[in-house]
DNA sequence: TACACTATGTGCAAGTTTGCACTCAGGGCA
DNA sequence: TGCCCTGAGTGCAAACTTGCACATAGTGTA
């Protein structure tokens, strides 16, 4: 709300008040995403119009067009906020700690349970419909690139985790893998059950990946 | 910043659909009157700038000037929101009826109770701060003329009271002074009580004035 | 008085949204 | 098959919002 533009802020981090007009930006992208999800729980994967999101968010068809190349990549949305709320966590875990840590312990934390749900949701709508699975993996692919540069850039040179170009990627794609497994072990049992007990259940699996994973795979 | 707001109608409105260019600067407009009031509620009349009410409507300081030629005159926003709500009753009388009785009878059914009670607020803070005293006095002169216009697009030629060109405009004025005498009187007994028995005299002494106008003052 | 500070109000350029007119692809139907 | 309709996706100009610079006015203060 406050639009100080004198940069005169103590914190040097993110937190640099956005501009109006950013906030406008992403107050839009955000309305299209949820008009996106509210839709596809209403009618379901494939049975709703670019129309119908752009009027439910509140803009026009062509401002929808703007910003997502189609209907079902708006959904995506959700994933990358997902990200955005592990992501603080992840920068608060202790400097000297293995990255691998760090990561794993910030996914368990998993700041907002809803988010959770929502990212099983998607999860399990993408099984069903082929065009929804396709823009999920890219959305899921973005942020493990996403995930990487910010590892690299919270890292200190002298990490042994920098030590070799392949351990930041390699990692990440494990992190990822996993929970997909998770994920995917979670919708076979449950059918993609949302009750809290089920969601209960995935942060179990999820947690249980993240033990192999972190032995090393040597059950 | 955009808000799916349900647009209480009070009773018939043969609205053609918009234009998302229209709605979005209607919600902008509203959006700032809002925030208008509330902030005159919340720090008292002069005590906020077009900042604050910008900001605390999700708009730029710059917008805000683009509707508004000062803080105070966003709050005549909420005077032409009674009229608006008002008229619909006004449309809807027997076509037959004298001008007189359906204005009356508009104005005494009153649509939306929050409407006069953000009216009668407004009256009595411009008591106190002349600065929103000549913007209302504005306000108030503008729903005149708008009501006489409305008035003539409504009226058969053949009706009597297009006989003379001073009818409708005396009428309308009267009205107004009515209902202005009515307020005024509500504030000097009641100091601005905005309790719903308070708002009940108000609406009482309202239709008393109404009274007097209709039977020509004689008492 | 001179100065700093805050807030109003406006002009202008750049950024964003919108309306509209397309093109293209797919499905239903005579 | 050919036609009609719906919806995806795009280009472009016009409308709207925003940031910023600037002029102006009032207020407190040394």
């Amino acid at each position: 709300m406050t639009t100080r533009s004198s940069d005169t802020e103590g914190v040097t981090a993110e937190s640099v008040a956005p501009s109006r007009r950013e906030m406008n930006k992403q107050a839009n992208r955000r309305a299209m995403a949820d008009a996106a999800i509210e839709l596809v729980r209403s009618r379901g994967a494939g049975n709703f119009t670019a129309d119908d999101v752009a009027a439910a968010a509140g803009v026009s068809r062509r401002t929808f067009f703007n910003y997502f190349p189609s209907p079902e990549s708006a959904l995506a949305v959700h994933i990358e906020d997902f990200l955005d709320n592990v992501l603080p966590y992840f920068h608060q875990r202790p400097t000297g700690e293995p990255v691998v840590e760090s990561m794993l312990q910030a996914l368990t934390e998993l700041a907002d349970p809803a988010l959770l749900e929502r990212t099983a949701e998607l999860f399990q709508l993408a099984e069903d419909n082929p065009q929804m699975h396709r823009f999920q993996l890219e959305a899921w692919t973005r942020a493990e690139y996403k995930i990487v540069d910010a590892i690299d850039d919270r890292l200190d040179p002298a990490d042994p985790a920098r030590q070799h170009p392949l351990f930041v990627p390699a990692l990440v794609g494990s992190v990822f893998a996993s929970a997909r497994a998770a994920l995917s072990e979670w919708l076979r049992r449950t059918g993609g059950d949302l009750s809290p007990a089920s969601l209960s259940g995935l942060r179990e699996l999820l947690i249980a990946a993240f033990g192999h994973l972190r032995s090393g795979f040597h059950n």
